[in-house]
DNA sequence: TCACGCTTCAAACAGTTGTTCGTCCCTCGA
DNA sequence: TCGAGGGACGAACAACTGTTTGAAGCGTGA
C-alpha cells in the first residue's frame, strides 16, 4: 500500500475550489449509490480534500445533500418554466397539451443525454425524490408553485376535463419521468432482449410525449 | 424513564411467533422509513424481541430485507399472473390491452386500499424497487419472467405496434404504478388544493387504466 | 427424571458513522 | 514587514452500526 501518494495537495486555490469539488463528487456519489450509502469519508476521499471540509463549507452532511437538491431542482424547474413560457407565447397564450408536456419532459430528458454534464444531476434529482429526507419532502411540497403553472395550463388546454382528472393525469406523467432510473433502464433492456436502447434521447422523448398526450386526451 | 416495563415477556410461544413479528415490523419500518434508516435495534425494539433474533432467524439484516422482498413480490406477481390468465381465458386467448393492463395495475392498487393489510406491503415493494440492494436488483432482473408474459400479451393485442414501442410503453405504465408512494400522494394533494382524494381506489384504478390504455393505443 | 433440541437472552465485539477540536499554512491588506 | 483571518489539516470524539458469543430458558420425547 504505497500508493497513498498525496500528489497535488488538494489544490490550495484561493477560490472555493474545494467546495465545488465536494459538491460535484457528492452529487455523483449520491446519485449512483444513494444518500445513506455514501459516507462523508467517501466524498472527501474521492475529492481529495480534508474530512472536515464538508462540515466547514456546508455545515453538515444533510445540509450538503439539501444544498445540492436545492440547486439542481431550481435549475430544472427554471428550465421547465422557461419552456412553458415560450410555448405559451408561441401559441398565443393557449398552448396545446403536447407543448405543455414537452416543457415538462424535455429538460430532464435532454439533460440525461449520455455525454451531457447534467446527466448525473438528473439521476440525483430522481433518487433524491425517492429517498428524500423530511426536509427535502417539505421543500418539495412548498415548491408546488412551478408545477401549479403546468396544472393550470393543462386545465386550460383540456377544458372538457374535470380539474381533478387533470391533476391525476399530471401525476401519472410525473411518474413516467421519475421511473427513468439507470436500474429501470437495465431491467427494461433485459426484458426486451436488448431491443430498447436509450441512446437516442430525442426518440425516447417523442415516445413519452406520444404516450402521455394520448393518455391526457383520452 | 420508568415505562420500560417488560409487560408480556415477548410472548414465548412455541411457534415461530418472533420470526413472524420481526418480519412484520421490519416490513412496516422499511416501507415507511427506508432500509438504511432502520436499524436492527429499531426492529427488535418495536417487536419486543431480542436483538439477536434478526440474525438468528434470517441470517443478517440484508437477508431479512431480501426475504421480505422475495415473499411480497412473489405474492404480487402470482396475483398478477392469475389475473392475466383469467383475462386470457375470458377473451379466448386474445385479451385486449385494457384487460392486460388491469391485470398489471389492479393487484397493487387493490392491496394499497386503505384498511387493507397488504397496503404496507405495496409500499414496501415500491420503496424496495427504488432503493434496492444489488442482490435485489439482480433478483428483479432475473424475475423478468412474469413481466415478459405481459409484454407478449401486449404485443399480441397491438399487432400494429413495433415490439420496441410496446416495451417502452410497458415501461411507462410501470412508472405510473411505482410513483404511487405516500409522499407523492401528499404532494399531489397539496398541488391540487385537496381535490384529489385517494380514498376510492377503484376510481383511481379506472383513471390509471383510462390514461394507460389511451397511451398504449396512440 | 434426564438429556436433547430449539429459541431467547444479555453482553460485548469491532468497525463505521458524522462531527468537532486545536493547530498550522498561506494570502492579503496595512 | 507585520498582523489578521479564512481555509485546510490531522486527530480525536462519542454515538451508533450489524454481528457474534456463550450461557440460560424452554418444551418435548425417551
Amino acid at each position: 500500500m504505497t500508493d497513498a501518494l498525496p500528489e497535488v495537495p488538494a489544490a490550495a486555490h484561493s477560490e472555493a475550489a474545494t467546495r465545488d469539488c465536494v459538491f460535484a463528487v457528492a452529487e455523483r456519489l449520491f446519485a449512483v449509490q444513494g444518500f445513506k450509502n455514501v459516507s462523508v469519508r467517501d466524498i472527501t476521499g474521492e475529492a481529495r480534500v480534508n474530512l472536515a471540509s464538508v462540515n466547514y463549507h456546508f455545515g453538515s452532511k444533510d445540509a450538503l445533500l439539501f444544498e445540492i437538491f436545492k440547486v439542481r431542482t431550481g435549475e430544472l424547474n427554471r428550465e421547465r418554466a422557461r419552456m412553458l413560457h415560450e410555448a405559451t407565447e408561441r401559441h398565443l397564450g393557449k398552448p396545446p397539451v403536447r407543448a405543455i408536456l414537452e416543457a415538462l419532459f424535455a429538460p430532464p430528458m435532454r439533460w440525461a443525454n449520455p455525454g451531457n454534464d447534467r446527466r448525473i444531476s438528473v439521476q440525483f434529482i430522481i433518487r433524491a425524490r425517492a429517498e428524500g429526507t423530511p426536509a427535502m419532502r417539505e421543500a418539495l411540497t412548498q415548491d408546488v408553485g412551478y408545477l401549479s403553472r403546468f396544472a393550470e395550463a393543462l386545465c386550460a388546454a383540456c377544458p372538457n376535463l374535470a380539474r381533478e382528472t387533470v391533476f391525476w393525469r399530471l401525476h401519472f406523467c410525473l411518474g413516467m419521468i421519475h421511473n427513468n432510473r439507470f436500474a429501470e433502464f437495465d431491467r427494461l433492456h433485459a426484458l426486451s432482449g436488448g431491443i430498447t436502447r436509450e441512446g437516442d434521447v430525442e426518440r425516447l422523448l417523442t415516445r413519452m410525449l406520444d404516450f402521455a398526450e394520448a393518455g391526457f386526451l383520452a
